[in-house]
DNA sequence: ATTGGTTCCAAACAACTGTTTGAATGCTAG
DNA sequence: CTAGCATTCAAACAGTTGTTTGGAACCAAT
């Protein structure tokens, strides 16, 4: 099985889509500098909007693996889990990822925002669906780290996640570490200082009524 | 003058780059939209690039000169100024502009993410330059609000328009007022933490020296 | 060596893109 | 009224798009 073609175009797509969008970039354009067919494109992966997604899905998996990995390792460190150290295990690999995915920054995030910005159809739905389960996840652990309902937390997570989509785009590489302590301490104030403006679960109520 | 057909123009478009974005719209589908003929667009305004950046201009300068007025009148009541009121003047804009620009909400923002996302040649250089203005002034007051120089801002303050983007995009009507006040409070909560890793410009040094 | 299936390739396909054209219309000033 | 200008319109333009096609090339197994 010669992976090397389908393989050659999804990186070639990957960093002209992110450069140029979905819509700008041809097929013509990916596989004249993948230098396979034409054709080859349709023949590996059906269509445009198939390659779409399946450049998405091998950097997702890739993502959410990882932070869920990390997640876990700061869950099992200490309980309740330390707040920055979650933090830490969602923001970290996403900026990680924003600049070894390719060359120079960012090229990934300017994919993903490219992605919810341009409604394609079921892409959109698709990339919510693989966050969905690793945002519960994170949600949980920051409330148990703050003693807050989840709930009340999905707004503050938004906004960090706003704040790191919006990072990744603008890190080179060898800001990552720096830009990351950064932005955890940034959103650990945020999320501290809102969780005193909500009324506190005393973690008896929610638990046992 | 019939300006009719250019705002209707002007007004389709808007809702439509904000729907499927700028190279998936097209011309055909604005002017039938907007009930005028094909040629109208490249009469009115030359051509659709022409196009995408007229409709940008409308709202940016609303947006911007909103912030702006707000701005001085925080400046102007006391000295140094409330951080609270500067990101009050700096947020409560643009969620309001998120909101009432359109029907439904975050119209514009999925609008300034596209831009931002599909690399519309100009268009990004234009809008860095219209923000380049409104955020310097802003930078300036929140660092003199915290006592800090200007240049270790920068980072803190993208984290905010990250987290105030990707928040406009998904505030509705109602809620306008009650995000605003939270992304308020996360964002000064963040910016004050900050403030204290690094080191405090003695206001002396800098000023004098 | 020949078979069978995978992969590649040049060429053509139909559909759609933004733009231009030139005539027809509407409106206003002389 | 009418000359002149701004605006609208249907039609056509040249170019590009994603996709399909039928055959050539390749490669392992019989």
């Amino acid at each position: 099985m010669t992976d090397s073609t389908r393989q050659r175009i999804l990186d070639t797509a990957e960093q002209l889509f992110a450069d140029q969008g979905f819509h700008a970039t041809t097929l013509r354009q990916i596989t004249r500098e993948a230098q396979v067919n034409l054709a080859a494109v349709n023949y590996h992966h059906g269509s445009k909007d198939a390659l779409i997604l399946a450049v998405f899905q091998r950097r997702l998996d890739e993502l959410n693996s990882e932070r869920l990995a990390r997640l876990q390792s700061v869950l099992d460190a200490s309980d309740p889990p330390d707040l920055e150290k979650v933090l830490g295990a969602f923001i970290y690999p996403a900026l990680l990822l924003s600049t070894q995915s390719a060359g120079d920054g960012g090229r990934f995030m300017r994919l993903l925002m490219r992605a919810w910005a341009e409604n394609a159809t079921q892409l959109h739905g698709t990339i919510a669906r693989q966050y969905s389960h690793v945002m519960r996840a994170f949600a949980d652990a920051v409330s148990r780290a703050l003693g807050t309902s989840p709930d009340n937390l999905r707004q503050q997570l938004d906004f960090l996640i706003g704040a790191l989509t919006y990072t990744m785009a603008e890190t080179t590489d060898g800001q990552v570490e720096e830009t990351a302590r950064a932005l955890v301490r940034f959103g650990c104030a945020g999320l501290r200082d809102s969780a005193l403006a909500q009324p506190r679960q005393t973690s008896l109520k929610e638990n046992i009524a």
